[in-house]
This record gives structure tokens, C-alpha cells and sequence, in this order.
RNA sequence: GCCGACAUAGCUCAGUUGGCUAGAGCAGCUGAUUUGUAAUCAGCAGGCCCGGGGUUCAAAUCCUCGUGUCGGCACCA
């Protein structure tokens, strides 16, 4: 095989513009190296514009970059054109490609680009953002298009692609700008690893949370209820309770108070925290006679109002209020997703109130919770500390030392984190925990934030040593986000194939006869005993049919109840995914159920 | 919010160029069967075809305005 480009002091060069700068380097040769795939993917970009001028000749180009998850186009024409469509354009694409046309490149004065592409102004405005003098061009066969490449060396190296999605984008990703169409693809060196990769695209999908919630009865949305609005059922209330309690202990361990705020609040007071201001958009506000009132988008203002309930001395710091806090958040239409945008959700909201001097020890404390919690679900995750933006409020000094206090509290742990400099919120620095599911998707979910901004606003206090009032900081902070994203994330994480201390139902009890059912319901009261739910299925049908459809609910374990184990006292356990089947006796049993259901502390 | 697509029974889906009483499987109900590890048999019931307006002799089907969903964009737990 021969190369598409080479390695150049870590530049990937294609072999016409080594060729103009005279220089040698690693040759690449096509195959589905990260580096490889990129120019393959960018002139498959190319290919399809070319297609899509084609068949649509009013086609004006923007730009056709590589993204993680293979290319796209962003383009305008006046047809309209759907998803049907992309066939046809993969078909022409097809048709070129067999036309195995050389890539050429050329390089001319932006003056002659701009009088090319005259007629283009998608172009043109892409060359607006360019300060270069020349431009290169790239030429297959009647097709040009202004690029600074690498490109292969020729179209007819492409074979193996797909037009996945089609996509309104805006241009220059300006919601103030015009939308164009925008075409995603992929493409591979070869045709097994598309295969593989089609494959694995329908994997994800049969993990999508909004089908396995629909499956498993976790929870529904309804078009009369509106949209983003999620309605909990039993399976999943079952499921999220179960979350709930687990993190409840782990709240107490650690310190935190369990408080509660109200829904809605006077609207003077979400003046007072910025939140009228700042946030107003995104929140709901009604009156209550002459008085207006606004739901709450977060829970910070009622935990302040907590605080505020009494007088505190330096002795009392750090002092750390939660809440699973109800919010309501007027997210656009367009921005809905299942569980993981809604409109109502629950934060494991807390805010801790403590001194500049304890934030170290107690970010090392949240830190370690959170560590605790996504290794129980086998979550890798990273970190991103945010660093103070251009415009912020507060003293440098509690900025400095608040920083300085994230970042060591990072390194004493050994944690990986990046740093996202000046990122951070207006009044103080945060770190946003995200978190990498089974199938390698990131997902951002929790966050630490320091506030020197709402104590201010507030006036909050507390006594010091020599009595004088200071201000305390502010630590918000939530683990899993919200209860919706973070059970839909595990939902995906595990195909819905939910460890026991979760998992909505944790036995699946078949009697095998009518004769059985008794007993059944004799162990089902044990198991309710050692904190499992079960469920018996002793419905008219046959054995074998309701053994699958306990199967189909995706319950951990199964047990058929019998002749044999009434008069034995054992179990016999069918394994859901092994489809193994042992028998232990029903005290073994027991004991293994607790020790699963009770294995987990955060 | 923007671009595009879609909406038929609790769920998954058929429904021809506009044309008789809108179908199927699963789930549900009734009955028979009482079962030893992934679907026993028979019968019954279930629909304002997302909602409003319109075109037409005639609309699930065409147009239009809403609502909701999906894929992205933009925005974010």
C-alpha cells in the first residue's frame, strides 16, 4: 500500500503539499489510525460536496471538518432536503468515487479566491476569518473547493463511508446567524470496521434510557402532562428510592443536615440573590394576590434562608445543609432529551457555609464523596477546574486562596483534572465532575462551586474569635447533578441491567405450580425484611413463559419455588445473564441477598 | 428558540394513487390447562387515526395553525 501523507515534526502533510514545500517525513499509509482516518475523513467531506453540487447546483459551501465521530458539511440550497435524500448523495458520492479523480491542490492570491467563489457567500465569509494572502485550493475532477487540507491523494481511495444524520447547524455556530443544512458522516479504511462501527452505533441505541425507561416502566412523559416533565413510575420510583436512601446515610456520615426550602419564593428575594436578574429567563413566576412569587430554579436561596435562622460562631463552621431539591428550569423546546434535559428535576443539592480557611479540607471531603460514589458504579470520570473570568465579583484574595484551595485539594488526592482557565462562574471558581459511561460517553453531571457572591448579597455571617462579624463562603455543591440525568446515564451505563442494591426489583420468585404460591409470598415477606423487593410470578401461564418474562424485566435473579425447595428449604437461582442455575439452601439465599442489597456505602 | 423528520390500540408497528365497517403481534380480560427453567390453547374487549381549522361528493391519507416526539444546532444538571 502506498502513502496518503506523511508525518511532518507531528503535521500531517498530504503528499501534494509535501511535494510544494520539498519535504519528507513517516509515511501514512491508509488505514484507520487516528491520523489516517482524519484526511480519509475530510476528503470524504469533500466527496460529498462534491455529490451534494451535483444534484443540487444552487449548493453554496461553508465549512467540512472532522469531528470526533467521523465529518460533516455545512452547506445551503434552496431544495429541501431530508433524511430520504441521503441515499442519493452517498449513491452519487459512490459514482465519483469510481471515477477515481486525482485531488489536486493549487494555491492562489486571496484576491482570485474571493473572485472564484464570487458567487458563494458561504465561502466568502469563510475566507473573512482568514488573514493569509494566498489560499490553496483543492480540485477533483469539475469540483473545487477552498481548503487547507490534508487530502488524500485521490477520491477513488474511498470506500467505506456512511451519511449518518442530517441537521439544521448555524453558521459560525451563532444562534444569531442563518441555519444551514448540515450532512454528518463516516468513514473507514475498510469495510469491516464501518460494519463495526454501525454495529456499535446500534448498541448504543438499544442502551438509549428513553427505550429501556419505557421497557422496564421506570417513568413516561406524557404530551397532556408537557413536555419535559418526566412521570415516575413504580419500577423507577422503586429504583430512585433506593438511590435516595443510599445517598441519605452517606449525607449524614459526612455532617450534612437535611433541610428543605419552598418551591416558590418572592420574586424580591430572587432579586436580592441576582437570580431575577441574571437568571429570570430560565424561571417561572406567578402571583399570589398582588405579590409575584418565582419557582425555584435552584436550591440556594432557601438554604441560605436556613442559615439565617440563627446566629453562628466560627465555632459552628463548617455547616452543611441538603436537600433533594425540587427545581424547575425553562429549558428551550429544542433542548429536551428524556431524562437527561427536563424541565422539573431533583438536585442532591447541598451548600456547605464554612471559613476561607477550611475550603481546602472541605473540598478534599466532596472530592472524596464523589470518588466513592462513581467508583461504587464503576464510572471513571475527570475533572475541570474553572478559574476566574474576566468579569467577576469579589475580593482577588478570596480568589486566590479559593483557586489555590481546588487545585491542591486535586493534587493531595492525585486526581487527574484539568483546568479550564478563566471558565469559571462569575462569583467563584468551580470543578465540574464528568463522568465517562460503559460505552465511553462523557457526561457532565456534578459540580463544586465556591461563592463569595450570594453570602455577600445576603450579608450572611458568623461570629469570629474575637466576636467580629464575618462573612462566611459559600461551597454549593451536587454529586450526582440530578436524580434524572444521573438515572439515565446509569440506565445507558448498564442497559438497564441494574446491579442488585439498585436495581428497581432484586428477585423474581416462579412458583411452579398454584400449590407454590404460598411459599412464595412467605419469601417474598423475608426479602422484604432484608430491604429486597420481589415480585411473584404466579400468573395463569405456563412455567416457561413466565420464567421469560421475569427474564425480559431485566431482574437480577430468579428463583423458582417448587416441590423440591419447599420440602428441602433451598432456592434455586436462575441467573439473568449467565442463564446459569444453582441451587443453595434458603438461609445461603438470604444471606446473599442482603450482602448484595447491603454491599454498597458511599 | 432554529433547521429537518415524525405522531394510528397500554406497547411495537401495518394501512396502496384520498374511497366501503382502520388491521396485526405483544400486553389486558374470560375460560380450559397446573405446568420444573425464554412464548399452552381458545374466545373477548380495546381507536375522536395527537388537537383545532380548512380543501373535497369523500380525509388516518392533502393544506394550515397548535401540541408532543426524534436528529442536530444554539443553550445547560
Amino acid at each position: 500500500m502506498s502513502a496518503i501523507a506523511i508525518k511532518y515534526n507531528d503535521e500531517i502533510v498530504d503528499l501534494a503539499s509535501a511535494e510544494e514545500r520539498g519535504i519528507e517525513g513517516e509515511e501514512i499509509e491508509l488505514d484507520n489510525s487516528p491520523e489516517s482516518l482524519d484526511v480519509l475523513r475530510h476528503s470524504t467531506a469533500h466527496l460529498m460536496a462534491q455529490a451534494i453540487k451535483s444534484l443540487y447546483p444552487d449548493a453554496e459551501f461553508y465549512v467540512g471538518p472532522t469531528v470526533k465521530e467521523g465529518f460533516y458539511y455545512d452547506f445551503k440550497t434552496e431544495s429541501e432536503i431530508g433524511e430520504g435524500d441521503l441515499k442519493k448523495i452517498e449513491k452519487q458520492m459512490l459514482s465519483f468515487a469510481k471515477k477515481k479523480y486525482k485531488i489536486e491542490k493549487y494555491t492562489i492570491s486571496m484576491d482570485e479566491a474571493k473572485e472564484k467563489f464570487k458567487d458563494d457567500h458561504l465561502k466568502l465569509s469563510v475566507m473573512e476569518r482568514i488573514k493569509d494572502d494566498t489560499v490553496s485550493i483543492y480540485k477533483q475532477g469539475e469540483f473545487e473547493d477552498l481548503c487547507r487540507g490534508p487530502h488524500l491523494p485521490t477520491i477513488g481511495l474511498i470506500r467505506y463511508f456512511k451519511l449518518t444524520k442530517i441537521a439544521g447547524a448555524y453558521l459560525g455556530g451563532d444562534s444569531k446567524n442563518e441555519m444551514l443544512t448540515r450532512i454528518y458522516g463516516i468513514a473507514f479504511a475498510d469495510k469491516e470496521s464501518l460494519k463495526n462501527h454501525m454495529t456499535m452505533l446500534a448498541e448504543a441505541a438499544k442502551r438509549d434510557h428513553r427505550k429501556i425507561g419505557n421497557e422496564m416502566k421506570l417513568f413516561t412523559f406524557r404530551e397532556e402532562v408537557g413536555a419535559g416533565f418526566p412521570i415516575w413510575l413504580p419500577a423507577g420510583g422503586r429504583l430512585r428510592a433506593r438511590l435516595e436512601s443510599l445517598l441519605f446515610k452517606a449525607h449524614r456520615k459526612r455532617g450534612y443536615e437535611p433541610v428543605r426550602g419552598p418551591e416558590m419564593l418572592r420574586a424580591d428575594l430572587w432579586k436580592t440573590s441576582g437570580h431575577y436578574q441574571n437568571y429570570g429567563e430560565n424561571m417561572y413566576f406567578t402571583h399570589i394576590d398582588d405579590i409575584e412569587f418565582g419557582v425555584k430554579p435552584m436550591n440556594c436561596v432557601g438554604h441560605i434562608k436556613v442559615y439565617e435562622d440563627e446566629l453562628h460562631s466560627y465555632r459552628d463552621l463548617p455547616i452543611k445543609y441538603f436537600e433533594y431539591g425540587v427545581v424547575h428550569r425553562h429549558e428551550m423546546t429544542g433542548a429536551l432529551h428524556g431524562l437527561f434535559r427536563v424541565r422539573e428535576f431533583t438536585q442532591d443539592d447541598a451548600h456547605i457555609f464554612c471559613t476561607v480557611d477550611q475550603i481546602e479540607e472541605q473540598i478534599i471531603e466532596v472530592v472524596d464523596f464523589v470518588d466513592k460514589i462513581m467508583t461504587t458504579f464503576d464510572f471513571k470520570y475527570n475533572m475541570t477546574i474553572s478559574t476566574k473570568p474576566e468579569k467577576a465579583v469579589g475580593d482577588a484574595e478570596v480568589w486566590e486562596k479559593s483557586e489555590a484551595a481546588l487545585v491542591s485539594a486535586m493534587e493531595k488526592h492525585n486526581l487527574p483534572y484539568t483546568i479550564d482557565e478563566g471558565g469559571g462562574a462569575f462569583y467563584g471558581p468551580k470543578i465540574d465532575i464528568k463522568i465517562l459511561d460503559a460505552i465511553g460517553r462523557e457526561w457532565q453531571c456534578g459540580t463544586i462551586q465556591l461563592d463569595n457572591n450570594l453570602p455577600e448579597r445576603f450579608e450572611l455571617e458568623y461570629n469570629g474569635e474575637d466576636n467580629e462579624k464575618i462573612q462566611p463562603v459559600m461551597i454549593h455543591r451536587a454529586i450526582l447533578g440530578s436524580f434524572e440525568r444521573f438515572i439515565g446515564i446509569l440506565t445507558e451505563h448498564y442497559a438497564g441491567e441494574f446491579p442488585m442494591f439498585i436495581a428497581p426489583t432484586q428477585v423474581a420468585i416462579v412458583p411452579v405450580a398454584e400449590t407454590h404460591k404460598e411459599y412464595a409470598k412467605l419469601l417474598s415477606d423475608k426479602l422484604i425484611d432484608i430491604n429486597a423487593d420481589s415480585e411473584i410470578y404466579a400468573k395463569n401461564d405456563s412455567l416457561n413463559k413466565r420464567i421469560r418474562t421475569a427474564e425480559k424485566t431485566r431482574v437480577p435473579m430468579i428463583v423458582v419455588i417448587g416441590d423440591e425447595e419447599i420440602e428441602n428449604k433451598t432456592i434455586s437461582i436462575r441467573d439473568r445473564r449467565t442463564r446459569e442455575q444453582y441451587i443453595i439452601s434458603e438461609e445461603e439465599f438470604l444471606t446473599l441477598i442482603q450482602t448484595k442489597v447491603n454491599e454498597v456505602n458511599f
